[in-house]
DNA sequence: CTGAAAGCGCTTACAG
DNA sequence: CTGAAAGCGCTTACAG
């Protein structure tokens, strides 16, 4: 074992082959003899031989490589990352070793550049992006992209005018979900928390899946409760203070996010009142957490395994230049005891 | 914009400059007149032009990037990682981009063979691994790297006389601190929930920190009421369920980990006792979810924000061939109230 | 089935 | 301060 690595040369040498052969063999070109293959195999081995990736790619032109930029709302905690993010990293890891790819994570700050610069760089062939925070500012961004030419996909937020680049969840399915669940249990005095604006489009869509529903029941929500908020739990537990010192009647919250319906749990009990007794919360995600809450998270489920493997594989149709499958995933409603 | 990407040639040419300069100009290099250097950064912006990292990390021989190889237990539920890995990840990404660094990703299973070629690949300057399942079996898989040269740096477990390869949290001490808090409450027929033998050397640590520390008081953890498990909520709450039918005189359980612990609890809900009136129960971790449990888990916590970057830190100190900075982090007790 | 050769896009020693 | 040239380690069209 020498301290400077094997390159195909050295495998060549060794093999008594030509170097061309050797890269041939290795790729496994039915061109090349068996024996020789063999051989090529085992000094390969006993040399610890790897394809160098820079060469390879620089010489394809490709790096069977995925970039993931996972984008952080510069208003939560540094720490914390929202939990359905990191499911969704989990899958998506999964899904690119599944298809031969390797993946490059990075975090970025919302308000900070984008470095979006992996594949311009060559070190990725497309990207997928995650998290937005505010959606306005995000189009300008993703324009960029387009014009540049770079191949990505989004999860959640729509793309202007490009709606196969990006896969979702069906929000607004799930907001009816939600509605079709409370009316049934009699819970139609209804606050929703979140930001039910363009600003945060996939919360927009559930709640207007939800207010939709509610009215075809002759039901609405009151537009006093409706409070915004951000995904996480410090901002739900805020706005659900906020909401409880308005004093108005409501027997259920439907919360944009989980970590929202997790803050607005927080709120209630600190208020002396009792979920589901009281007020039922249901969130909206089922992250990891939301079956340890107490009580449990009745929420809506999306299935980041799935998500996964659909942003991959769309990503990967694209670069294919084949045109991406499906691209909407339907929501669950999971039934636990917060409502 | 044409369709294929532009290179240094086409700045050189637009510029009026060689193809050097303009590859001294983007490096910054002071050899270039700063006239000179100014045009060719505006050509480069005009034409998106980045520099193609394929190229230059194999003209450099070194990538800029570091691998993270996550070890998943084969035993554990495919869709979830262990939370505290997950949070680990965000700091490791962090710290990563801190330095200037990409950072791949990979999950791997503890079953199959490990791809541990990035470094061989010459993908990524060096390793970080994360998680290990079995000590025993891990420390040949170490060997093997040790043998190749790879650069690596693991957490958790020792490398066989290669202390300076890992950083751990001193889990001895943590289990110190957990027996003198039980003591304190006078919280003393104890129970041990997980792996207290060399297979799981973290664990036993935290064993060990707790039975010495018991004994020093005079008392001792009862063989009996030692019951193995794996780090999963569903192992934990296996291993109680088995420790409760035992009808042992227990008030205090000490999870060798969150997961453990949640299954704990849950264990003992369903057996009508309640925490921690009847039973206290202390984890290890601190992940995210522990502050929502009911009762919220008192715990030990290891800063993984502070692992991250110790983690990475350490990886480059041996690649710039430094001695390493210090490799243990003092974990603390956080008490919430299931203690 | 195999080999000699070109070339992917950089960085940097060498020469000026 | 700048340029011409070599070379990093591959892959693959071309020629045999």
């Amino acid at each position: 074992m020498s301290k400077s690595k094997a390159t195909s040369f050295d495998i060549a040498h060794y093999a008594g082959v030509s170097q061309s052969t050797v890269s041939r063999a290795l790729r496994n070109s039915p061109l090349v003899n068996e024996e020789t293959k063999k051989k090529v195999f085992e000094i390969a081995k006993k040399l610890n031989y790897k394809v160098d990736k820079n060469a390879s790619n620089l010489r394809t032109q490709q790096s069977n490589t995925i970039a993931l930029l996972l984008f952080e709302d510069p208003t939560s905690d540094e720490s914390m990352i929202n939990p359905f993010f990191l499911s969704m990293l989990g899958s998506i890891t999964r899904a690119c070793a599944n298809q031969g790819y390797d993946l490059l994570v990075s975090f970025q700050q919302m308000d900070q550049d984008w470095q979006a610069q992996y594949e311009d760089s060559h070190r990725a062939d497309g990207l997928i992006l995650l998290g937005y925070g505010d959606y306005i500012d995000y189009q300008a961004r993703l324009a960029t992209l387009l014009q540049n030419n770079t191949k990505f996909v989004c999860w959640g937020a729509r793309v202007e005018s490009r709606p196969e680049l990006s896969i979702s969840c069906d929000n607004y399915f799930g907001g009816e979900q939600v509605a079709e669940f409370l009316v049934a249990k009699k819970r139609t005095q209804c606050a929703f928390i979140g930001d039910a604006s363009e600003h945060s489009p996939e919360f927009f869509a559930r709640f207007n899946g939800f207010k939709d529903t509610l009215n075809k029941h002759g039901l609405d929500v009151d537009a006093r409760q409706i409070i915004n908020a951000i995904s996480t739990d410090e901002s739900g537990y805020n706005a659900t203070k906020t909401l409880l010192s308005l004093k108005r009647p409501i027997n259920a919250i439907f919360a944009a996010s989980d970590l929202i319906a997790i803050g607005a749990i927080r709120a209630i009990k600190e208020a002396g009142l009792n979920v589901p007794e009281d007020i039922s919360v249901i969130g909206f995600d089922d992250i990891p957490v939301a079956s340890f809450t107490e009580p449990a998270l009745t929420t809506v489920n999306q299935s980041t395994s799935v998500a996964g493997e659909m942003l991959v594989a769309n990503l990967l149709a694209q670069l294919k230049d084949e045109p991406p499958a499906q691209t909407q995933l339907k929501p669950t409603l999971v039934v636990r005891h917060s409502a």
